[in-house]
DNA sequence: AATGAATGAGGGTTCATTCAT
DNA sequence: TATGAATGAACCCTCATTCAT
């Protein structure tokens, strides 16, 4: 209610975080991260107590609020480091193919093998679309736009149809996401290797029967 | 608004409402879901409250635990009957098509268009995985096994591969939610039906360029 | 973060506070303003606490946000109670007197004697000035606004001279409020008859001897 | 900025801050009064935060302890400060009046035209009632008792009634605050030479018409 | 069945102060 | 002396749920 002059612009633009200024500072920040991911993983955003995240840190309280703004920030600040984290899993595959189709089992496979080794933080990049949806969209279009690169390269390398674009990629991504779902988190009846396989052969050749 | 009267004996278990006995009952309770689907469409499930759901239903507060036990139950309520919706939608245009492969395409087509006419409420589905995973897991479960038993069909009748079968039919639930999402949510900058070609296609024939 | 479509109006302005529907609405809700002129005064407003309030009303922590949007609020109100009440503890008294003069010695004594009888209560106007500015300038500009009225009646009776006005008023303000924080608050070591006389007799005739 | 040196003894107890025994430890000293001052003026004691006066002085937080004990000490700091100032501000000029009711017309202008000077900071006076009681005590007893002195040498050189005294040094300080809030903080639509004339004509002969 | 007041645990955030460097 | 990270008690407010009418 109280409205006084202020003649000062406010301080710096709401980032994400706060830059460290010493090792001290760094350690606590990146401890913070980790355990964030752990609690977030585990019980879902809204369960989750800033609290839960300083005890899991070994930090007072209020050392969070030195580290980041708020929960939501620190959760943004997650998604961002786990679609890294997905990207430096996936990329290193890629060169183990020697064809376009083969690298799509190749990501498809190290994608599996990322979300089983992290089953419960890898959801918190779904559980983004309804906390921060900014940060989900982000992460998927990113996504999106390295599998179609891909298939286009793969066109111009004349082993895929000439018109595959956006919205091959776009299905691509989605059955990814929806066998690692399946397949890493639910229940893994199946090894990823059979997965990726059979999954891969749906991109090669479709469904429908040879005649 | 959102028709949510549910006319089926319901599947889950009856602690999740109570039945009206009153013609004012029923009218009440249906208000409640319409209102509820409305606002946890609109602002997610933790950002809606019971006074949100209440207000626009246009009863008192306490009215709503005359009909559900919880927010929790009402949620679920409501995702029980998405799931439902979203199946009325896509079977009647099943006969649209009078082939294995065309059926596929005609259930990616009527799943963009229910997707694009209820864009906010359809997101409860997914939610879900955060809110009621056991709610969300059956309804893919479901729509899964739905699109298992069609491929099976096809592979019966000679149409696909002998070996299409739980991995593919999770693979197109993938890929369906994945461009529902983009194409009917995100921004629908292609027609639903250009986008249900190009991924029928994909499932017709793979990527592979033909020799 | 997360921005989605309203399409309501937010429900009703914050004015200062809810309206009960019910005779327990309203008794609750004036145990509320009691106790917390009760709190304020004795504590000052930073040091009051919500349930300092809510404990001396007797109900619950809650119960305190039914009626009111905030300790603001809550403060905003008492404000306007306040001035209400100095109001009404001085205007029957402005009728025992059968002068322009006489009339401010009794508004002046009918304000100490207030003052000493809600000594701790009374500061909530000044504490006003810094918690609240609009209702505290509303509120002396009403005060002032009342005084420069008598005075202009007075002069308009051939009491005054002619050009008193605001300026005066406010100066008339100005020694009552400090006379009351001296005398009435601070140390009452001269009866408040006294104090108003010899005001008054400031006022009257000033304090140049006469020659 | 605002120059809040104290060049004299301290009156009040040693606790209140810290002497400093170097250039650099007067400097940082001074940079953070200047900076309270101007930071408890426009925001208030209670909104303000001790980053908020570390970042304007630019200095680290932790070095605020350096100098000063607690937030309330740099407060009670300021507030013997500002008496002061206000102090220096008046005595000059009472020299340029030859009476005793003029020496009290240069005081309410002198006063007047301080405030319109330091309309922020000086309300920090103010704020002491309810942030430090002791201090803004002790300085209205020091201004009324300067007043009171005043009348008496009137009072003995003739020009004044007898019994002028405490009430009406009161009165006084009454007026001139109310005269400062109301036409050097709030709306100067008055020019100070103008108030002061008028406040002065109440001082020296009432308001009464003379017969 | 419906109403609206009451409840109180819980949660995110602030901030004066302390401390290790 | 100065720095900036760390501390944790305190606080306001929310909201799902209960209850008396």
């Amino acid at each position: 209610m109280v409205d006084v002059a202020n003649d000062e612009p406010p301080a710096s633009p709401p980032t994400v975080a706060r830059a460290p200024r010493t090792a001290r500072g760094t350690r606590t920040r990146r401890a913070l991260l980790d355990a964030a991911a752990t609690e977030f993983g585990a019980r879902g955003f809204h369960a989750t107590g800033i609290t839960d995240i300083t005890r899991r840190a070994g930090v007072a309280l209020g050392t969070f609020y030195t580290w980041f703004d708020s929960k939501e920030a620190i959760f943004q600040a997650l998604v961002a480091d786990m679609s890294a984290r997905v990207r430096d899993a996936v990329t290193p595959r890629l060169a183990d193919a020697d064809s376009a189709i083969g690298r799509e089992r190749a990501a498809l496979h190290a994608f599996l093998d990322f979300v089983a080794e992290n089953q419960l933080i890898y959801r918190i990049i779904d559980e983004a679309e309804f906390v921060n949806p900014e940060s989900h969209r982000a992460h998927y279009e990113t996504t999106v736009g390295r599998i179609a690169q891909r298939l286009k390269e793969g066109a111009r390398a004349g082993e895929l149809r000439e018109e595959v674009g956006e919205v091959e990629a776009w299905a691509i991504a989605g059955m990814n996401v929806f066998l690692g779902l399946r397949y890493a988190v639910w229940s893994p009846d199946l090894p990823a290797e059979e997965v990726a396989r059979r999954a891969n052969r749906l991109l090669a050749e479709g469904l429908a029967r040879k005649r």
